[in-house]
DNA sequence: GACAATAACTGCATCGAGTGCAGAATTGCA
DNA sequence: TGCAATTCTGCACTCGATGCAGTTATTGTC
């Protein structure tokens, strides 16, 4: 890795630090980016060519949690039925929660309920790996689930998931406790699981 | 009603139709507010008073969805299953994409694969509505749903049902042809009826 | 170590969305 | 007709985001 990459790396985290520092201390909306770009030391127009825009800065390692899960899906026992493998890759997923102890999954969570530009993305962001995770499903059961059945599958999974938890959140509210979200998130695969199992 | 109201009501139509217009000519992002103020023959300014946004133009007749299929669960025949219950408010969803003769909902589709915006938008209201069709379901079996169960079935058939179609647009790709459109809903249903049936 | 090529950083000008404000225009009602 | 309540509108402004052009830093080569 070359120096220039390095410094990269190290702009980029500087950038989610401070966004993270003034997020916490003046909420999201009250926080510009010049604002931000000035406390990570650098021009304003630099900011954006880290991050796309103000939100993806918040979902900075998203795509880690991805690739995550994918490599669960990859690691399939030979005649492990469709429905296990769909549910490890989504625990490994939930599991990189503990990544609650970063601070910005803790605004994550904050400005989800308060944000709709956050909440927007955040859909948009699950969405998106929902149909990416259905791809690889469908491709580690050749012939015997065709992609829209996965699709389907997936759907129904984080869907269940993230239905139980909304109703779970909403209750939580103006908590941020990492412990407290953790747990709500593990009821709701729980939960979720059961109703699946039993319609 | 009295002449004010009808007024207003009068010019949102013709906000409504002027954005439509210029959507299907233009596209999206091509557009600008001003554009669309100027078609409608009001100010800019004025716009902004009846959308509070450029996308809520695009979602101007969403709520009355929601309330068709709140509608349908209170209709709940006597010992009907929850999940019967839920399946006839989805389906009351689904068949109002008859309105799919509207082309602001042919616009809806095209976008949702090509905006940003409009697919984060479009993700939040299904989300929010989700959650009060749970919200009701839950009221409808006190003493034998939950709230979080009700929020785990809800989400777990929307997102079988939205799982299974966003693969089939994917396929249908650059498509607005609304039959088709039509078609691959009721697929999706179905195949996220049987997904859902037989985990 | 000097040098050219390449990539990154930066300020500036600009555009569009969205908001607050204050005054003009319109409608409702007596 | 006259007055109060709404609504409309232009204006000024903030902020996010992009294009451009000039400067600075890094890299590989001689």
């Amino acid at each position: 890795m070359s120096l220039r990459d390095r410094k990269r790396v190290r702009t980029r985290q500087a950038i989610v630090e401070a966004a993270t520092e003034l997020f916490e201390k003046r909420g999201y909306d009250e926080t510009t980016v010049a604002e931000i770009a000035a406390a990570a030391e650098i021009g304003t127009r630099t900011f954006f060519s880290y991050f796309t825009s103000k939100e993806e800065v918040m979902f900075a390692e998203s795509d880690a949690r991805v690739v995550a899960a994918i490599k669960a899906i990859a690691d399939r026992a030979p005649d492990e039925p469709p429905a296990s493998v769909l549910l490890r890759a989504l625990r490994t997923v939930g599991e990189d929660s503990d990544d609650m102890g970063s601070r910005m999954a803790a605004l994550r969570v904050r400005f989800l309920r308060t944000v709709p530009a956050v909440r927007g993305r955040a859909a948009q962001i699950q969405f998106d790996a929902q149909r990416e995770i259905a791809r690889h499903l469908a491709a580690a059961y050749p012939g015997e689930l065709t992609e829209v059945q996965a699709g389907a599958l997936t759907g129904a999974f984080v869907g269940a998931v993230t239905g139980a938890l909304a109703v779970l959140l909403d209750d939580l509210s103006e908590q941020d406790d990492p412990a407290a979200v953790q747990a709500a998130v593990r009821e709701a695969t729980d939960i979720a699981l059961a109703v699946y199992l039993k319609p």
